[in-house]
DNA sequence: ATTTTATATCGCAATATTACGATGTTTGTT
DNA sequence: AACAAACATCGTAATATTGCGATATAAAAT
């Protein structure tokens, strides 16, 4: 116990809780907004703006990289991240759909 | 540590992530697809549908209505559980709007 | 070559989540 | 009243997450 039990779900189940999981944390929401925000490429600047350590911001990157939200281009010495539009774009399609499929007829309760 | 430093986000960000991580499980989204499909309000079927232990849907059931995304009425023996539509609605809506922030530029990287 | 700057990774402590058996509670039935 | 059915809650074990200091790594500047 204590680990989810993935086989007895879809696919598509898990791929979007996945995905959700990613994106349901308020420093990692806060940092795809501040990336989407900023047209130019912002890397360590999160660590000054969120008031969270260095090790805690770069540990939030990864996890959003790990799933595919983001991706980062070494650019010097610094890392330039930015949103991967193919991933962005599926999360929106799943959700959409998902979200979409209640349409508050209140037939019930 | 260990725990989520919420007063450095602001309500907003709290606020939806605490709504996505309680749709972002693949039982929880399992559960929410089920209620939204049957027209009749479920309850224990589920248990026989999703091959978890009673004990462990009730709590999923628990943890989406604590946050306001579903609402239980008590109906003799069973419970009718269904989305609230209010609920729904917010999450609709401010996901709409996080999602729909990045306009897929590729001014980046 | 050494130092600085920017980011990643390691290791750890605190806390949260997931799952389930066992038990409690509530309502309907006999 | 006693019993059964449907859920909820408790307690607990296994695992995951969050956050951070310390340390590693890699590129740029001196």
């Amino acid at each position: 116990m204590g680990l989810t039990r993935s086989e007895i779900f879809t696919d598509e189940q898990n791929k979007l809780s996945t995905l959700l999981k990613a994106i349901a944390h308020p420093a990692r929401i806060a940092i795809l907004q501040r990336i989407i925000i900023s047209n130019t490429c912002i890397c360590g600047d999160l660590v000054g703006e969120l008031g969270l350590a260095q090790a805690t911001i770069s540990q939030h990157l990864k996890e959003l990289k790990t799933v595919g939200i983001i991706q980062g281009t070494i650019e010097g010495v610094s890392v330039c991240y930015c949103i991967n539009p193919k991933t962005w774009k599926l999360l929106e399609d799943q959700l959409g759909a998902f979200l979409g499929s209640y349409k508050g007829e209140t037939t019930c309760c």
